[in-house]
RNA sequence: GCGGCUGUAGUAUAGUCUGGUUAGUACUUGGGCCUUCCAAGCCUACAGCCCGGGUUCAAAUCCCGGCAGCCGCACCA
């Protein structure tokens, strides 16, 4: 793990760059080069592969600018706002409620800028370095405001994540996916927030892609089907009673993971573990991944249990690259409420539930004369109102009283009780959220660490093959026509087959297969003197420099094979012994 | 946002304190020579003083401001 010297590499071979350079830069963007994006995508295809293909959840692509409405339900515009203040003598800034905080010990989190601006004053709260004054308490909106239309008056934001556009469309994919649950629901795309002060790279951007997941899922079934295929697996987890006592990362198996409830549900654990196989697959060691659960006061306001996978690195330490949380009801709540519609589901029960309820009829030739204009009200009122309640205030005072704008008084002469049995199919309710939760940009950044080698003199990135950004390097062994002609058409055909492959014929055999190492192409076809005698070349191994001489007609297939791992370099034969 | 340090080709650096010739070197990269398998050698070319202002006859060098990076503080729903 060297940060430096991998960030001089990728930044050399066109992996990262730092944005709008030649205008000295922004803090907080960064620019794939040629390689960095395709590795990019690369890996979100490869998630792909996972969260669409292999769990069947479907993607989806909503805006990024989102109605400040939908970001109000969703609780980002009150949550996303940091009261700040600054000192009028030393230029400090605070957080305005933390310094509240900390020097009267209320919790004053939520309170207008106002009453805070105020509770400063009436404290005599001074700046805690030079004991200055503070300016007035404003809001640090920590997304980017924007306007939409011409006439512009409704106000917009960038979407700070992906999962708000899977939420609001709930209705819509409900019905895509036949009224049934589970279901989950992906979406990849850039999401923004204007960090006060990001200055940890690629770690910490204002713009940044994530890769979510929604599984909506009945909250009685947190299960999963293919958790007894991955019970014996073994997680690093480092639980949040673990933290507090200062106690070890714990690797143990999913199953006795779920036996003593260290995560909360067996779904849960499922995604701590897919996300482990992803990450492994990228090249990320076990030793270096860990799955951290939220303490209790960390935990977001929608979250009932949260798991951080993190990957250690030697610039920030232990850094978190995916969220897994259980979001529960509270978003799929909080926007039904907010638009007024109607986002649950039904949910049958096994059984259907057969229940004696006694039901109240108004008897309306009384009704109607004694309360007149009022009786459509109570009408309405009895219906909803509990019969049993209903009978007992009968039994203890004679009447029930319903209050309108006057009290009125409904006597037992005025209803009948009806006593009728309901069958029950099943109930409607809020589907719980489990949200795995990517970010792409950190992932890219753990795979060029953990896979990148120093060895001597070379250095290079050994990626995963079916992640790898350059497939295959053609080289002829000596810049001379005859071989730069085959080693060309070769590279021609690989690509024609849809590889993306790169032929070299600069500077020395060693020096090619140097400057292909290090942009980390997993394998080099060399066309050498014995080529033009039987149409054989060499295929070289990255990872140790081994070489096997194949038939050209056999490339197509080999490379296809290791591709898709089909088969491995080390068992390859060579078609002759003349290496 | 605050304070400290830093900013010279793609990379690493010399030069800055003490202003003064055409900003030097190595590696990398492109072209060529040579070369029968792992950054060899030779020739050659491309390429730089973070940006803006000021002081001065003259600024990479001194001063001010900005931007960026690193470190510390703060922040990170």
């Amino acid at each position: 793990m060297k940060h430096d010297q991998m960030m001089n590499v990728a930044k050399k071979r066109g992996f990262l760059w730092s944005s709008f350079e030649i205008y000295s830069g922004v803090a907080g963007f960064v620019d794939y080069g040629p390689l960095g994006a395709i590795l990019k995508n690369n890996i979100m295809d490869k998630w792909r592969k996972y969260y669409v293909v292999r769990e069947g959840f479907y993607e989806i692509e909503s805006p990024t600018i989102m109605p400040e409405e939908a970001l109000k339900a969703s609780g980002h515009v009150d949550h996303f706002n940091d009261p700040m203040t600054e000192c009028k003598e030393c230029m400090d800034v605070y957080r305005a409620d933390h310094i509240i905080e900390e020097f009267t010990g209320e919790d004053v989190e939520g309170l207008e800028n106002q009453k805070l601006t105020e509770i400063i004053s009436q404290n005599k709260i001074r700046c805690p370095r030079c004991n200055g004054h503070f300016n007035k308490v404003w809001s640090y909106n920590l997304m980017f405001q924007t306007l939409i239309g011409a006439k512009g008056k409704k106000i917009g934001y960038m979407r700070p994540e992906t999962a708000q556009g899977i939420f609001i469309p709930f209705k819509r994919l409900l019905r895509f996916f036949r009224n049934k649950l589970p279901f989950g629901v992906v979406q990849l795309g850039k999401a923004y927030r204007n960090e006060i002060s990001p200055r940890q790279g690629v770690i910490r951007l204002r713009e940044f892609t994530q890769a979510e997941a929604e599984i909506f899922v009945n909250p009685q079934d947190k299960s999963h089907p293919y958790f007894p295929k991955i019970r014996d697996e073994k997680l690093n987890l480092y639980p949040a009673v673990n933290q507090m006592d200062k106690k070890e990362v714990l690797t143990i198996s999913a199953q006795e993971a779920l036996g003593k409830s260290l995560v909360s549900s067996e779904l849960l654990l499922y995604h701590l573990y897919l996300a482990q196989k992803f990450l492994k697959e990228l090249g990320i060691p076990d030793h270096a991944l860990r799955f951290r659960q939220h303490l209790p006061t960390e935990m977001a306001h929608y979250a009932i249990d949260c798991w951080d996978v993190e990957v250690k690195t030697d610039r920030y330490g232990w850094i978190e690259i995916i969220g897994i949380a259980d979001r529960a009801d509270y978003d799929l709540k909080s926007h039904s409420g907010y638009s007024s519609e109607d986002l649950k589901v039904f949910i049958e029960y096994s059984e259907p539930i057969s229940v004696e309820k006694t039901l109240i009829k108004a008897n309306m030739s009384k009704v109607g004369p004694v309360f007149k204009n009022d009786a459509p009200k109570i009408i309405k009122i009895l219906e909803e109102v509990d019969a049993a309640e209903v009978e007992k205030s009968f039994n203890e005072q004679g009447f029930f009283e319903i209050e309108l704008e006057t009290k009125h008084r409904i006597l037992p002469e005025h209803v009948e009780f009806e006593k009728v049995h309901e069958t029950i199919r099943g109930e409607k309710i809020f589907p719980h959220v489990i949200e795995p939760s990517f970010g792409i940009d950190r992932i890219v950044y753990s795979v060029l660490l953990h896979c990148y080698r120093e060895e001597d003199e070379k250095t290079y990135f050994q990626f995963s093959r079916d992640i790898a950004p350059v497939e295959i390097s053609v080289f002829p062994l000596l810049n001379q026509d005859d071989l730069n002609h085959i080693a060309l058409e070769i590279k021609d055909h690989l690509r024609k087959l849809g590889f993306i492959a790169e032929y070299d014929s600069s500077g020395t055999i060693g020096r090619r297969y140097a400057r292909s190492d290090e942009i980390g192409v997993p394998f080099a076809i060399t066309v050498d003197h014995q080529t033009l005698e039987d149409d054989t070349v060499t295929l070289r191994n990255r990872d140790d420099s081994k070489q096997v001489r194949i038939p050209i007609a056999d490339i197509e297939q080999i490379s296809a094979d290791l591709k898709k791992f089909k088969i491995e370099f080390e068992n390859l034969k060579s078609a002759d012994k003349g290496l």
